[in-house]
DNA sequence: CGGATCTTTGACTACGTTCAATTATTGTGG
DNA sequence: CCACAATAATTGAACGTAGTCAAAGATCCG
């Protein structure tokens, strides 16, 4: 799990999981990649349990995610938590630092995270002076927003079981994207009560929920591990669609708009 | 209800939804207001249950919608809905179009809705050209983000009681940046089912959480309008804190990086 | 006026929660 | 290396919020 980004995965490139990801839509020029290389001179650590990022509080850093699990989250008076969705390597928090001053929700580390962090306010500029990865960026942030989207409806529409095997499906995928998953398993460092609050049921029924998932063949845990035994019918059941998770290559119009 | 866009509502800015929100937040100058202008040139109207995007298609078109409400919508195969959020006058649709080809989610008119339209290629340029707007830009997208996020929070963790009331406090909240409510009640043009759709609650139950915040004197319905009448219990009900909603001052460091 | 759509209510059902207790599992210091 | 504490997972039983089904009023509109 604990991965060098120095070391590139299966021939890609060897610049950490944010490129890796964003080199698959859109080519960065030397002079590009430096750019956002700008933004990797710092890095920082955080313990399990420590907050990232504070609902309320000014955003002073953002941050690349390069390494374990966070959770992007809110909560309310009497305790009930929602967690809006895990932050993985390659992910970005309190990119709005510079636009929005104070945070709208916590983002706390789960396992002990590794991240690069940066003055918000240089991302204005980067978009000023570096158009393509002003786009790559939005990109990036498009994509947040359709993951956001898939959770209001699993929320807000899918039954518990079909919800949870949705995010197992979308997790997969996404840490399909910068090589921290298997075509079929993938490290689950997360408790069943991270879980609950991601797709908004009790522990207790997550737990019901996990062992019908496995009663039925379709997929288990082990070991901090989420082995999917019958991946054909697991996407059936939940209706999953990767679609929004993938990366298109730019329409040419914009590509060249931009060269 | 039905608005002149060149009729300024209270001595603000006399250019449109759009333009009046963004005049709180950020000061364009004569050349940036027109480069904002420039997507105002066209205009289209959509009628009631007429499909402004559709998921899975492909982004022809960018709009800023004027008049009428909206929705994002998505579906689940057996018929199911989830509206992520409402599109109101000043909100954008299809701004992902230059970057992500196909649209993730549906959106539709419910009422008569008037919007511009434009090729959101010409977002990626203006976003180089005029850095300023840019930003303006960016700001809305977060806040969108931002609503995203109650909206899961709502779905998640709230009670359809909680759920309800907090939905009416953000519309009433989010009209009245651009003038579309009073104080404390607003045109509520739609359906319980699109509601119940929102909420990710039944009509039926809709119907009857509409009923008990009627008997507990909170909130009623009467002619296509919502009447807030006990504001403050609501608040506290739903624990609604506007401030994600709430245009800010960009820190003066962003200021100065513009100019 | 008549049809369609929307709202409202009742009765019954069920999915998921809560409470409570038991059984792993993990981590820590002696 | 084990004992003990703390955390996490698992299960049962009872309950409750919200869903489903069905039917009766309202309202809208041509």
């Amino acid at each position: 799990m604990a991965e060098d980004d120095r070391a590139p995965h299966d021939g890609s490139q060897a610049h950490g999981p944010l490129l890796r990801k964003l080199s698959r839509i859109i080519e960065l020029s030397n002079a590009e990649t430096s750019c956002l290389q700008a933004l990797h001179s710092n890095t920082v650590t955080f313990e399990p349990g420590q907050d990232i990022l504070e609902e309320g509080r000014k955003i002073e850093q953002a941050y690349i995610q390069i390494d374990g699990w966070a959770y992007r989250y809110k909560t309310l008076l009497d305790g009930r938590r929602q967690i809006m969705n895990f932050v993985l390597p390659g992910d970005m928090s309190g990119i709005y630092g510079g636009i929005r001053v104070e945070a709208d929700e916590s983002v706390a580390a789960h396992t002990r995270v590794k991240c690069h962090s940066f003055d918000p306010v240089d991302l204005i500029e980067l978009f000023g002076n570096c158009p393509k990865v002003g786009v790559a960026i939005s990109w990036l942030v498009g994509r947040q927003d359709a993951i956001m989207s898939e959770q209001v409806l699993r929320v807000g529409r899918r039954t518990a079981y079909e919800r949870t095997g949705h995010l197992i499906l979308e997790l997969l995928n996404r840490l399909r994207h910068t090589g921290d998953a298997e075509s079929r398993s993938f490290e689950l460092p997360i408790t069943q009560e991270l879980l609950a609050d991601c797709l908004g049921l009790s522990v207790v029924h997550v737990n019901r929920t996990l062992r019908k998932l496995r009663e039925n063949g379709i997929a288990h845990v082990k070991e901090n591990r989420i082995l999917i035994d019958d991946l054909e019918r697991l996407i059936n059941v939940t209706e999953f669609d990767g679609g929004y998770l993938e990366p298109h290559k730019l329409p040419p119009k914009v590509d060249q708009a931009l060269n």
